[in-house]
DNA sequence: CATGAATGAGGCTTCATTCAT
DNA sequence: AATGAATGAAGCCTCATTCAT
């Protein structure tokens, strides 16, 4: 799994072949179809871990700060994703850069729902505090997302380190893209 | 060329056959290659075409604008993209928020480098006037693009229509994100 | 024809495409298909032109020298053929050189067959001098013209250059090979 | 590759498709993939075998009659190249009779030096003893070949069975062709 | 008569998946 | 349970030939 988390990020989905995987992987091309069902099973179980990572990630910083500030919350958030960026590049990558959009099936997109359900909620609660901007919370935990990605782009690839300025910068600008 | 790109935006890369594309477009499969080397060539070409038709309205709205606000001209290049996303969907699709990262040729990374570049002047000469935040414009421009992708997706998804509450919500947050 | 020729002979009959013969002409591939019914009918068109040509240089030889010595008309043969390797190549390495097994028609395996037997002719003549050795002429013509090939081959490459050493040997020697 | 080498030497190169091999060999067309990486690396394959059979048969000849006569030498490797013809008709086909310019690579190219190196050295010793006449040893060792080639030829498409006159007539004919 | 774009059959190759060992 | 050779459907591309202009 590990293996093909590495190539599903590195090549994409359709460049990784099984026959690939296996061998990076020390094991038979046949052993795969012990484990899953399919190529596309596989992608999807990874993907779930990723999202099932990120909403933990979530539902912690959250409750670690319970009743304080949303602010504090989503920058509490924001620095685990960038965290995650640096150290399980992969994880990151796929759940949440990789555009994986023709392969999942019906059980990712709902893990997927989920992630962003576990946002909104904090998003919500900032709305609640009046720090957050009026419209619907589904977009502004969108929008906050959109613009964090791009810092995440350039720490998984490689191009800036966690305790970099502009990481710090972006931050910033996705919070006050939607803060009041 | 039409078939192809309303296929490749809505099937992804790999998923678009050259069979598929030939019997959509109502020609034989080998007429493809008549135009296009080859199947690669055919995608770079679409994406060329949708980066320069991208480059040329942000250069227009800033010379439109030329000496005005930075804002002004932004808000300007946001309502051609979401006009965009609306009638040449995929136009928008492909240039903007496909991902053909192994596809693309050196040629049209340059490409997309100049649309890149000339979303950048205009971030500078916000900067010139002290309306955008201290950092790299090529920061300010990556995020101001990213936030407001959120946007295109709805629109490109057929969720939002252009004169739409959230459309304006969001180009108003992508310009939060970078001003000071 | 002469572009076509020198195509066939160059790259083989596979490898020379109707687009490439068209292009090198300075015609359009169409126009091919005007003077021949298709490609095969093109080699075979070819081919029997030098069948005929090498056809006439070994009755010409043999008439000129008409009740002379066998070896004089073999070596006026093997000296027009090595002239002919070296100032039309291509008919040299069509007629004689190339392997067109699956290719010709019937036409021209009796085209072939014509040539043959003028050369067979010739050693017949040999024999009731009593100057070819005991055995089929048939055996002994194509002997001496598998051995002469191989100073075709020579000059045709552009390795040796008619008055050359090597052909006067290999001229010699294939006269050795077949007389008493 | 016993099939395909069958096929090779009926229909030539071109005229041999994969699909064909496959059919006739009773196995899918993948699986010759799993083999050989293409169809060019499978004549290659081939070709270099039937030219190392035919190095060894030179060499073991020599060798057998090291210090003999170089004529003696000579015709062992020819009635051993005759007895090839009749046994392993698709193995000389395709090493010594197929013209496969342009589909050999440069290691097959090696293999094809090899088997000629050897044969020259067998001439060399002939020089040697006077029994071959001057010129170089690359020339007579190629001219012989040339000459016993019509015999191969005749035995391979079955004209002729090994104890056959024309076989005996021929050998010695290319021994003619290149002594003194 | 020449053109050259269009055709479509067919070639080589890849790759997810199966199954006997 | 693991293996890995075999499978065969399907993909991309080539090219001799046709035909409307």
């Amino acid at each position: 799994m590990r293996t093909a988390l590495e190539l599903f990020t590195t090549l994409g989905y359709h460049d990784t072949t099984t026959a690939l995987i296996a061998r990076k992987a020390g094991i038979a091309e046949g052993t795969i179809y012990r484990h899953f069902t399919s190529k596309q099973q596989l992608v999807n179980e990874l993907y779930r871990a990723a999202q099932r990572w990120a909403t933990k990630l979530v539902q912690d910083a959250a409750h670690d700060r319970d009743a304080g500030a949303a602010r504090a919350q989503l920058t509490a958030i924001a620095h685990g994703l960038i965290e995650g960026a640096a150290h399980e590049t992969a994880v990151v990558k796929l759940g949440l850069l990789e555009r994986l959009d023709g392969v999942l099936d019906d059980e990712s997109r709902r893990t997927r729902r989920d992630f962003q359900v576990a946002l909104e909620r904090v998003v919500a609660e900032g709305k609640a505090q009046n720090a957050v901007r009026a419209g619907a919370v589904e977009i502004w935990a969108a929008v906050w997302l959109a613009t964090l990605s791009h810092a995440l782009e350039k720490v998984v690839a490689g191009d800036w380190k966690p305790p970099d300025t502009g990481v710090r910068l972006i931050i910033d600008a996705a919070w006050r893209a939607i803060s009041v």
